[in-house]
DNA sequence: CATGAATGAGAGTTCATTCAT
DNA sequence: GATGAATGAACTCTCATTCAT
């Protein structure tokens, strides 16, 4: 039954991504994922232990869906300035449907983890700069940007997104204030000669 | 006796302060903060009924103290350019003494809370941002900067905080890091012409 | 200042008694009083242990104050049958007045007390069947009633005011119901001849 | 395992149903349910989630119960008068046993709810009222009875119960006393022509 | 006498975790 | 494998009662 077990693993992995994304991390019990998944409490801890190795498998899944949809979704031959649009442009919506993301729970999450679980996050932010930094040189190079420092304005972006991805989930943030930011760091790869 | 009752109250506020430096907001209990102060449980809900608001009072202390630490810190006459460094280099000792700030319980607490108490946090952003564009402007004016977008570079540099803050409160961050930032953002300031 | 002392005494019992008619005995706390009297808690304690022990003093104070009252509302030269249909209209008036009164209170305090206790409830019960009882005899003398048993029927009727208190503190009852018992009682002692 | 639950669900209740005879509604505490019952904390929880919800059901068996015995003990063909009889002899041994009732802690427990709680009460008072007057009803047919009134007799025997009921729970009553008012409300019954 | 801060016992409740079936 | 009843540790919160001032 390896392959129904795996299933049902499966199962019980988005099932939970629903729920973590809805409550974050903290607040979730492993009583809130049996009750969603309509197993049984036994069952559940046939497969994890705890909420914390239940969303480490959560994140993994979500990692490689991730790349699967990016992968998909960049048209062949695109300019480097439309797919850097687009990347802002899925960044912007995840921002503004908080409950739609799982940032809450990744933070609330490693907030509890040890740093070197961190890794982790660490290695997603670097690859996402190197991303953002190759359309950045790219793009400079077809003459589409201009950048001296394609590194430096990778990283300025990321972290900025981050500011965002935290301001949304604290405070509170408007579209048009997603926007004026986005605006801001374009301008700063264009508007400069 | 409500000098005395002031004084104590006062005292659970630092002490508790000391508890949510260390261990965040959500993992924290009321009988974490009765030990830690050495008083009685009910001793402590004589003063507050429970860590949110106990919190909210730290909170409240936190920002009169910034307040004050701030005038005091800024020298007379000192050079816009100046203040501004200043200030990142505050913020970057904040980040990277983790356990010495209570950026990871302000997001915790703020992640629970209603999107109304936000408006704190958001009036704590804006008034910042407020400071760091006078400064650039009045920089810009007497040379030391340039800068075609004062209000926009100003939100630039809170984000690449918040950014940063987050950053270091998750995956961690060198102090190398947070130098390169602070220094690209700079920059940003003084090399275009 | 013994003679402050038994004014301030005479205070918190007669705000005691508010407050028991309001919550009845068992969930009317120290704290309750000392809020109601608006005194300090170490304040009531030098003069009541607890809650029983006022208590006491309330139902001693209305036994006072019943007797007075009694006393001075029947008309000199009243007939028997005029005095029981006051003595009645008064029972009536506090059984549909059930938060005026301190039947609850008293019924919650003497479910607790020791049967010894009880014998101030005996006390006046019986107290009360006897007034009756002559009523109902001078009313026979005189031709206005006509019974056989006048101290069956003063029990009779006593046994009946307590159930109907209880049915008032419990499941309610409306003003037409107790008006009907009231009335079938009281054809009980002229009807039958 | 629904039958086993089942049985242990039951078995709560009967043991619940000791412990409120023996204290009352009021003073019974979760834990002392769970000592009673022998089993733990939080296995309580899992089928009550406080007295209220506990006494409820205690009610309900005891409803359930009474009814099954009142149909038994009856002997067909039985003389109403007997019937009677028998029915006030049960309301006496319960009167004189006061911690083998509930009455106590019944009262206490609606002291407390809402009056539309109540209702459950005032069906089981109306529907003794009715037992009784149709008794009353058929033995004035047959002549056992003499009773002009029988709808307001069987009020009064009632009321009178109720009297009696909350003299046994609060000061105490003789077997005596008992007899008494019962031959009184008998006599009633009989002695006029 | 009077005050009210302080204490700590104990009630209520929730949940991760186990285990017999 | 799967179930869900059972356990008990841990937390929140309330009050009667005391005691230094």
């Amino acid at each position: 039954m390896s392959e129904k077990s795996a299933q049902k693993k499966k199962y019980i992995i988005e099932t939970a991504r629903k729920v973590f994304m809805e409550k974050g991390f903290k607040h979730v019990t492993m009583k809130d994922i049996v009750d969603a998944c309509q197993i049984s409490r036994g069952g559940l801890y046939l497969y994890f232990q705890n909420t914390s190795e239940l969303f480490e498998e959560v994140l993994k899944l979500e990692q490689e869906d991730a790349d699967d949809v990016f992968e998909q979704s960049i048209p062949k031959g695109a300019a480097p300035s439309d797919i850097l649009a687009l990347f802002l442009k899925e960044q912007k919506k995840e921002l503004l449907n908080r409950k739609q993301s799982l940032n809450k729970a990744v933070y609330e999450y490693f907030f509890d983890s040890e740093p070197s679980k961190g890794n982790i996050l660490k290695k997603q932010f670097d690859a996402a700069v190197y991303v953002i930094e190759k359309l950045i040189q790219t793009g400079a190079e077809n003459g589409e940007f201009y950048c001296e420092d394609p590194r430096g304005a990778a990283r300025n972006i990321m972290y900025v997104l981050e500011g965002l991805k935290i301001a949304s989930q604290t405070r509170g943030i408007s579209e048009a204030a997603v926007d004026r930011e986005i605006l801001y760091v374009m301008q700063g790869l264009v508007a400069e000669e």
